[in-house]
DNA sequence: TTGTAAGCGTTATCAA
DNA sequence: TTGATAACGCTTACAA
């Protein structure tokens, strides 16, 4: 079976292959009744041109590739989809791929990419990456570094405002009253140090004092259960001995979500006694219990610009003294009940 | 720049194109010292083959896609994650793509799929997808189902028994004490009947009259915040003339989240005065307030399991005359704590 | 053990 | 306006 080839349309209309290439390509060198009866019979046999055929020839795919940690993360989900509805737009295909956080695995699917004459690659590096392979590879195809831009590569950059998100979310609990605020982190995660800057300055910006005590480091290596228990356990203590009222920011979603429950446990009424802001993309916040105010980011903006970015440079005659740019964009607050009802006089 | 290729290999050591390509796939009938000098100028070039002349001329790709309808839903990334590993420890490279629910863009990446010569597809249709075009389709490359198996088309498929996993549900609900159970549907999701119809048998099998005026049945075309508030309204409506302790059963992430977030407005206690339990294959269930029960679908296995029949069937001299499989994998039950305490007492 | 040549499905150049 | 031919990078009979 298979389909059907230009050679085989070819001898059904007595015509030459380069005839019918030709026809099929809309030339002008092709007389119209030509074109029209060899459109009709390729349509008539569902003739689709062979990828291979055409990209061995022209050394192009129009296709781009994107590379993510994680698929099944929300966060990252999203981005893929804005990467989605952009490379569609510019007449792109996409292809996904996850490196799991793993340098090895991600050298391994930029290699095959390199195999498949892609056009154009987005990627999101994994932590431990190495900027020399990156390097290589960007002499090759065009690179776009997404949402992990602290990488010396010499090319366009789309991130997120971190430090501007925590700062943001801070101030907001320090609006709604709360001046004593925990920070959730996950230990080692990429984030962690620019929210944790954000959040510094804010206290500063009013006049609070920040103290590591108020920091609440969690192991993310552990199993979701030791997890949820080291969090409780580092929570209880902190709550121990803290005035409410209390803001707490959560710097991931695990973290988050869980303190929601672990108040609930310890009946610690939020946003009463303990206001709670999460930096989240989970379209669960406006159904949690209570409904979580967010710092979302813009993911599916980060993908959509990330493949515009990446399309810029692979329509640059010379991409090596192309302007590469930095963008950085805003997180989002959405404020939900979590944060906004008046503390409890203590 | 680009890629060195086997011509260029073959000039600088003075062989001939094919004797290269031979000692690079470690053909037996190089000499073991050429075969040496070969492979080591080629890694020392950084040589990759090029994967356009390797398929044109074998017709294989050594890779197959999945097409699921939304990339960005929790179960069907799990799915996704599945289809990734089997396809990666049998060596196949797997490329997504997402169908958005929409049969004509699903026809559109069929087609492109077809003229990449990829060597096997799984796809989960989307809701009005046309049998005849996946009939076409099957004809010339081996397609998988998957999830959505409700077609009649002559290959494996693998889905998940609904009807069983609802059954689990309710029965489950039963035997914590709770006779009086409303069922959260979305209006015209595939899911719905067979869970509705589960639903109805435990109710059978334990002598408890079904009602339709237990069904709550929500439009899923609406925006997040009018589904909620659509949700809320019928939901107070219903509670409103029901006896507690009652159980509530929601069939998909949405409604049952946001109805945990609607009975704590109500002040309606979860699990006493209602034990809830969802349909759901999100990670936030433990950490919700209360954690949620859940009906959890297996859906790394089945896309493990739907690559492994798709590699079957592609290593299958005829396929036509295969013998097709439909294989119904169970749902696991996960209780937690929003249906396991003793109902108050009324 | 190595080399020659043909061919996979296209497109592009040049000639008719 | 059409056709013959070469080429893209690779594999594979077959010949040497």
């Amino acid at each position: 079976m298979g389909n059907i080839t230009l050679k085989e349309l070819a001898k059904m209309l007595g015509l030459s292959v380069s005839s019918v290439s030709k026809a099929l390509n809309d030339s002008h060198e092709i007389s119209v009744e030509t074109k029209r009866k060899v459109q009709e019979l390729a349509s008539a046999h569902n003739y689709r041109p062979n990828m291979f055929g055409k990209s061995l020839k022209t050394g192009r795919t129009n296709t781009v590739a994107i590379i993510i940690p994680y698929l099944a993360n929300p966060f990252q989900a999203q981005i893929l989809e804005g990467a989605h509805q952009a490379a569609y737009s510019n007449n792109y295909k996409l292809i996904f791929m996850q490196s799991r956080e793993d340098a090895d695995k991600e050298i391994e699917l930029l290699q095959s990419l390199l195999s498949q004459n892609i056009d154009g690659i987005l990627i999101s590096p994994s932590a431990n990456t190495s900027v020399e392979f990156l390097q290589e590879v960007h002499q090759e195809v065009p690179i776009v570094l997404i949402d992990r831009i602290d990488f010396e590569l010499e090319t366009h950059k789309i991130g997120v405002d971190n430090e501007r998100g925590a700062f943001a979310a801070t101030q907001h609990l320090i609006d709604m009253g709360r001046e004593h605020i925990l920070v959730l982190n996950g230990k080692d995660l990429g984030v962690t140090q620019k929210r944790t800057a954000g959040h510094k300055n804010a206290l500063l910006a009013n006049q609070i004092p920040f103290s590591e005590d108020n920091i609440i480091e969690v192991d993310y290596q552990l199993s979701r259960q030791d997890l949820v228990h080291s969090l409780r356990e580092m929570l209880q203590e902190k709550l121990s001995k803290v005035d409410k009222p209390i803001g707490i920011l959560g710097n991931t979603d695990i973290l988050t979500l869980s303190t929601l429950a672990i108040l609930s446990e310890m009946e610690i009424c939020v946003p009463e006694e303990a206001a709670v802001i999460g930096f989240s993309n989970t379209e669960a916040a406006d159904s949690l219990n209570p409904a979580l105010s967010t710092v979302v980011q813009p993911a599916l903006e980060m993908g959509k610009l990330g493949i515009e970015k990446l399309v810029e440079l692979m329509n640059c005659k010379n991409r090596f003294q192309a302007v590469t740019t930095t963008t950085k964009l805003d997180p989002m607050l959405v404020f939900r009940k979590s944060t906004t009802a008046q503390p409890a006089s203590s």
